[in-house]
RNA sequence: GUCGCGGUGGCGGAAUUGGCAGACGCGCCAGGUUUAGGACCUGGUUCCUUAUGGAGUGCGAGUUCAACUCUCGCCCGCGACACCA
C-alpha cells in the first residue's frame, strides 16, 4: 500500500497550481461569470504566521475553492499592511532600513502562506509601505483636503508615551494605547483630522442595511457613533451679556437644575469666571494633566467659578462650576445639572452641598434622597408643567424654549473626527508644505509621491523624519520661497481604509484604481477577520467608501456586504501568546501532519464565529480521517474488475450528503458540520464491499466534497481515480432532488406516549392517519404503555411524530 | 453600571419554522493484531438502575399533546463600552 506522504503531495500540487496559474483572475473575464470577491483582513507582516492567521485563511481559502468549483469568478487576493512601528523599532535597534526589514518579513509571510496551499491570486499582492501604494494615500488625502474633509486643528489629544505619538479616539482602549497598552496622556497639539463626523448620521443609517454583518459589530458601531437627541438650552449669566449653552437629553428636568457645570478645557472659562482665578487655574491644570486612564477611578471634583446663571424656564439663579468629569468634546462642553435625576450630578451635589430638587415622580418609587431617579414620570415642582409626563413635558418645554429663543432641538454624537497625524517615520508622509507667506500649501498632485527619505538618523528621540535634510529642504509650491515640510505621517489605518479597492487594479500607475473595474468587483461579497476591528478599520473603511462615492470615484456606499468575524484560537483557556507560553507553531503542525490536516482540524473543531480550543488530540483525529480516506481510495488497485452492485440506501445517503455539505458551506459557512457529514459518508463507504462500483463512486464523491478543505490530498486521490484529471477544475457535485424526495416516502416514524419515545415504526407516506395510529397503537412496546390507560388524545404530525396522551 | 454574546456527556461540539437530545471528532472501556510499545482494526460509551424502568440541555416558573428551541424571573461565564449629560 502506498503511504500518504503529505509533504511531498503538498509540494507537488502547489507547483501544479502555480504553473497553471490556477487562481489568477482577470478583470475582463469577470463579466462572463458571476463574480465573487472574497477577502480576508490583510495582516501586519510580522514575519511569523500564527494560528489566528491560519484560521482566518483556512476559512477564506475553503470558501474560495468551493465558489470556484461552483462556477464563480473568484477574486481572492492577499496583501500586507506593512507600515507601522515594528519596522521603525527594528531600524533603531538593528540598523536595518525599514524598507528592507519589511520586505524580508513579507517574503517570510508569503512563504508560510504558500505552504498552507492558499489559493490567492498572488499577482495582486500589495504592500502598503511601497511608494506605489502610499502615493495614493497622499492622493486621497489631497482630495479630502479639497473637499474640506481633511483639516488641521489644535485640540486636546491622546498621547502614547511609549509609542511617542498621538492616537485617534478609537485607538484608545480603556484609557490605554491599543497597540502597546501604555496609559494615555493628554496633550494640546495641532494635528490633522479627517472629518468623519460629517458622515455620522449616514454611517449610522447605513448599518440598518448591512444584513450580512454580525449584530455585535453593528451594535458596537452604533454605540461608538453614539447619536443622541435632545436640546441646547441657553442659560444667561447674571449681570452679564454672556450666555452658556448646555446640551441635555432631558429638557423635562429643567426645573430641577440646581447648578451648571462647564468643562475645564472650555475656551471661555476665564471670561466667564469671576472668582479666584489662580485657584481656578490650578484646578484646571490638574484636571487636564491627569491621564485619561486615571479619570476612571478618580472622584468627581469641581470648583465654583464665582458666577451664577439664570434658568430660562423659571428664572431661578444657579451657581456655575467647572468639574473634572465634563468634556469639552461632547455637546456644548457645558451641562445643566439635575442632581435628583442624574446620578453623577447627585454625587457632585452631595459633595459640595448643592440643592437637590425632585421634578420627576413615577407611579412608584422615584427620588428617595439616597440616589438619583433617572427614569421617566410625571412632573412636579415645575410650575405650569406639573402633571405632564416626561414625554409630553419634553415636547412642551422644548416648544416653549424655542419660541422664547432660549433653546433649540439638537442632535449630538459621541463620534469625533479621526485624528490621523502620527509622529512616526514608517508611515505615509502627509503631503503638505508650510510656507510663511502662503500658509498651508498642498503638494501638487504631479509631485506625488512624497517619498520617505533614506538619509534618516534613527538614534535621536522624536520623529526620525525630522533628521532628514533631503526631506525637509523644500520650497513653497506657490511662491517658491524656502518652506517647511510636514513631518507627521498618517495613521496606518488610512492604508487599510481603501486597500480592498487597490486589489482590483494593484499595478495601476495613473490612479488608485479604475472605477469601472472597482464598481464591477465591489462590494466585497465575503469579508473575514477579527472582531477587534469593529470600530477601527471597519468604521474607517465605511467612511472612506462614502467619501469616495461622494467624490464620484465609486458607486456604492458599503464596501463589505457580508462580514464574518472569526473567533480566537485558544489554548489552555487563553489566547495563544508568547507571554503565556501556549503557542502552537503552525509550521510544526504542517510538518508533522500536513497542511490539509491543519486546515481540516481548525475548521472542524468549532464553527467559524466561535472561539476555537486547540487540541493536539483533535489534530490527530483529523490525521486519522485523512489516512482512512487515503487507504479506502487505494483499495481500488487490488480489485481487477469492479463489481456492479446496486445499493439504493447508499445512493440516497450520498445524495443527501452532497446536499447537506453544499448547504452547510454556502448558506451558513458551517464548515464544522460539513466536515462531519463527509466523515459520516466515509464511515459508510468503509462498510461497503471492496471492489464495487458503488464504493468507488462513494470515494470519488467524498474526495470531491473534501477538496475545498483538504485540497492537496483530495487532488492527489482524485488524480489516481479519475484518469489524471485535476479536481480543482471539476465542477462541484450535483445531487438528485427527486431521489431525496423519493427517499422520504418510506421512513421511521417515532411514536411517543406522553411525550416519551416508546417505539419507531416503519411507515410509508401514503398511509392514512387512521391506519398509522392503529399501527402505532398495536406496536408491542407502545401497547404495553397504553393498554391499561385511557387515551385522551392521539396526535399525528405527518412526517414527524405520533403522540398518545394517556391519563 | 449599560449593551451584546453564550451556558447541552469526561472534552470540542451537533440538533432552532417547537416533534427521536447528544450527529461528527477526541478521550475512555473491552476485544483483536503485535515479541513489546506505538500505529491500526472491531464493538461500546449522558447519568442512575440487575433488567423492566427512571432522570436529563445553568436555576425557577409558564405556554403546549410535545420545549435545548417560545415567554417571564434569576444565576454564572465571556466580550465591548464605560462619568457622552
Amino acid at each position: 500500500m502506498k503511504k500518504l506522504e503529505h509533504n511531498k503531495i503538498e509540494k507537488k500540487w502547489q507547483k501544479i497550481w502555480e504553473e497553471a496559474g490556477a487562481f489568477k483572475v482577470s478583470n475582463e473575464e469577470s463579466s462572463q461569470k458571476d463574480k465573487f470577491y472574497l477577502l480576508e483582513m490583510f495582516p501586519y507582516p510580522s514575519g511569523k504566521l500564527h494560528m489566528g492567521h491560519v484560521r482566518n485563511y483556512a476559512i477564506g481559502d475553503t470558501l474560495a475553492r468551493f465558489m470556484r468549483r461552483k462556477g464563480l469568478d473568484v477574486l481572492y487576493p492577499m496583501g500586507y499592511d506593512a507600515m507601522g512601528l515594528p519596522a521603525e523599532n527594528a531600524a533603531i535597534k538593528g540598523n536595518t532600513a525599514p524598507a528592507e526589514w519589511t520586505k524580508k518579513c513579507i517574503d517570510d509571510m508569503v512563504k508560510q502562506q504558500k505552504r498552507l496551499g492558499l489559493s490567492y491570486d498572488w499577482n495582486r499582492l500589495i504592500n502598503t509601505s511601497s511608494p506605489d501604494y502610499y502615493r495614493w494615500n497622499q492622493w486621497i488625502f489631497l482630495k479630502l483636503l479639497e473637499r474640506g474633509l481633511a483639516y488641521r486643528k489644535k485640540a486636546a489629544i491622546n498621547w502614547c508615551p511609549r509609542c511617542k505619538t498621538t492616537l485617534a479616539n478609537e485607538q484608545v482602549v480603556s484609557g490605554k494605547c491599543w497597540r502597546c497598552g501604555s496609559k494615555i496622556k493628554v496633550k494640546i497639539k495641532k494635528q490633522w483630522y479627517f472629518k468623519i463626523t460629517d458622515y455620522a448620521d449616514d454611517l449610522l443609517a447605513g448599518l440598518d442595511e448591512l444584513e450580512g454583518w454580525p449584530d455585535a459589530v453593528k451594535i458596537q458601531q452604533r454605540n461608538w457613533i453614539g447619536r443622541s437627541e435632545g436640546a441646547v438650552i441657553d442659560f444667561k449669566i447674571k449681570s452679564s451679556k454672556r450666555t452658556i449653552p448646555v446640551f441635555t437629553t432631558r429638557p423635562d428636568t429643567l426645573c430641577g437644575s440646581t447648578f451648571l457645570l462647564i468643562a475645564p478645557t472650555h475656551p471661555d472659562i476665564f471670561d466667564i469666571a469671576r472668582g479666584n482665578k489662580e485657584k481656578i487655574e490650578d484646578f484646571i491644570n490638574e484636571a487636564v494633566s491627569s491621564s485619561i486612564a486615571e479619570k476612571d477611578i478618580k472622584e468627581k471634583k469641581g470648583i465654583y467659578l464665582g458666577v451664577d446663571a439664570i434658568n430660562p424656564l423659571n428664572g431661578k439663579e444657579v451657581p456655575v462650576y467647572t468639574a473634572n468629569f465634563v468634556f469639552m468634546e461632547y455637546g456644548t462642553g457645558a451641562i445643566m445639572s439635575v442632581p435628583a435625576h442624574d446620578q453623577r450630578d447627585y454625587e457632585f451635589a452631595r459633595k459640595y452641598g448643592l440643592d437637590i430638587i425632585e421634578v420627576i415622580r413615577p407611579e412608584e418609587g422615584g427620588y428617595d434622597g439616597k440616589k438619583a431617579y433617572e427614569g421617566p414620570g410625571k412632573l412636579v415642582n415645575s410650575g405650569e408643567f406639573n402633571g405632564f409626563s416626561s414625554k409630553e413635558a419634553i415636547k412642551k418645554i422644548s416648544r416653549y424654549l424655542s419660541s422664547a429663543g432660549t433653546g433649540r432641538k439638537s442632535v449630538q454624537y459621541k463620534l469625533r473626527d479621526w485624528l490621523i497625524s502620527r509622529q512616526r517615520f514608517w508611515g505615509t508622509p502627509i503631503p503638505v508644505i508650510y510656507c510663511e507667506d502662503c500658509g498651508i500649501v498642498p503638494v501638487n498632485e504631479d509631485d506625488l509621491p512624497v517619498k520617505l527619505p533614506e538619509d534618516v538618523d534613527f538614534s535621536d528621540e522624536g520623529n526620525p523624519l525630522k533628521t532628514s535634510v533631503k526631506f525637509n529642504r523644500v520650497t513653497c509650491p506657490k511662491c517658491g520661497k524656502p518652506a517647511k515640510r510636514e513631518t507627521d505621517t498618517m495613521d496606518t489605518f488610512v492604508d487599510s481604509s481603501w486597500y480592498f479597492l487597490r486589489y482590483v487594479n494593484p499595478k495601476e500607475k495613473e490612479k488608485p484604481f479604475v472605477p469601472e473595474d472597482v464598481n464591477r468587483w465591489l462590494p466585497v461579497n465575503q469579508y473575514i477577520g477579527g472582531i477587534e476591528h469593529a470600530v477601527l478599520h471597519l468604521l474607517y473603511s465605511r467612511f472612506f467608501t462614502r467619501a469616495l462615492k461622494d467624490m464620484g470615484f465609486v458607486n456604492f456606499n458599503e464596501p463589505f456586504e457580508n462580514l464574518l468575524c472569526q473567533g480566537m484560537v485558544l489554548k489552555d483557556g487563553a489566547k495563544m501568546s508568547k507571554s503565556k507560553g501556549n503557542i502552537v507553531d503552525p509550521g510544526d503542525i504542517i510538518k508533522e501532519y500536513g497542511a490539509d490536516v491543519a486546515r481540516l482540524f481548525i475548521l472542524f473543531a468549532s464553527p467559524p464565529a466561535k472561539d476555537l480550543k486547540w487540541s493536539d488530540d483533535g489534530v490527530k483525529g483529523c490525521y486519522r480521517f485523512i489516512n482512512k480516506l487515503w487507504k479506502l481510495a487505494d483499495e481500488k488497485s487490488t480489485a481487477s474488475e469492479l463489481i456492479q452492485k446496486e445499493d439504493k440506501d447508499f445512493e440516497l445517503f450520498l445524495n443527501r450528503t452532497i446536499k447537506g455539505v453544499t448547504e452547510d458551506i454556502s448558506e451558513d459557512l458551517q464548515f464544522n458540520t460539513a466536515i462531519a457529514k463527509i466523515m459520516e459518508l466515509v464511515n459508510r463507504i468503509k462498510k461497503l464491499p471492496a471492489g464495487t462500483e458503488i464504493k468507488r463512486r462513494g470515494v470519488k464523491v467524498a474526495v470531491s466534497l473534501l477538496s475545498p478543505f483538504a485540497p492537496h490530498t483530495a487532488g492527489e486521490i482524485w488524480e489516481s481515480l479519475a484518469k489524471n484529471t485535476r479536481l480543482d477544475k471539476e465542477s462541484w457535485p450535483e445531487y438528485d432532488m427527486s431521489l431525496i424526495k423519493e427517499g422520504k416516502s418510506i421512513f421511521e416514524l417515532p411514536v411517543t406516549v406522553n411525550g416519551k419515545l416508546r417505539a419507531k415504526i416503519t411507515v410509508s407516506d401514503t398511509e392514512s392517519k387512521e391506519n398509522l395510529l392503529d399501527k402505532a397503537a398495536s406496536n408491542e412496546k407502545v401497547e404495553k404503555f397504553i393498554k391499561d390507560s385511557e387515551i385522551i388524545k392521539k396526535i399525528y404530525i405527518p412526517g414527524k411524530i405520533i403522540n398518545f396522551v394517556i391519563k
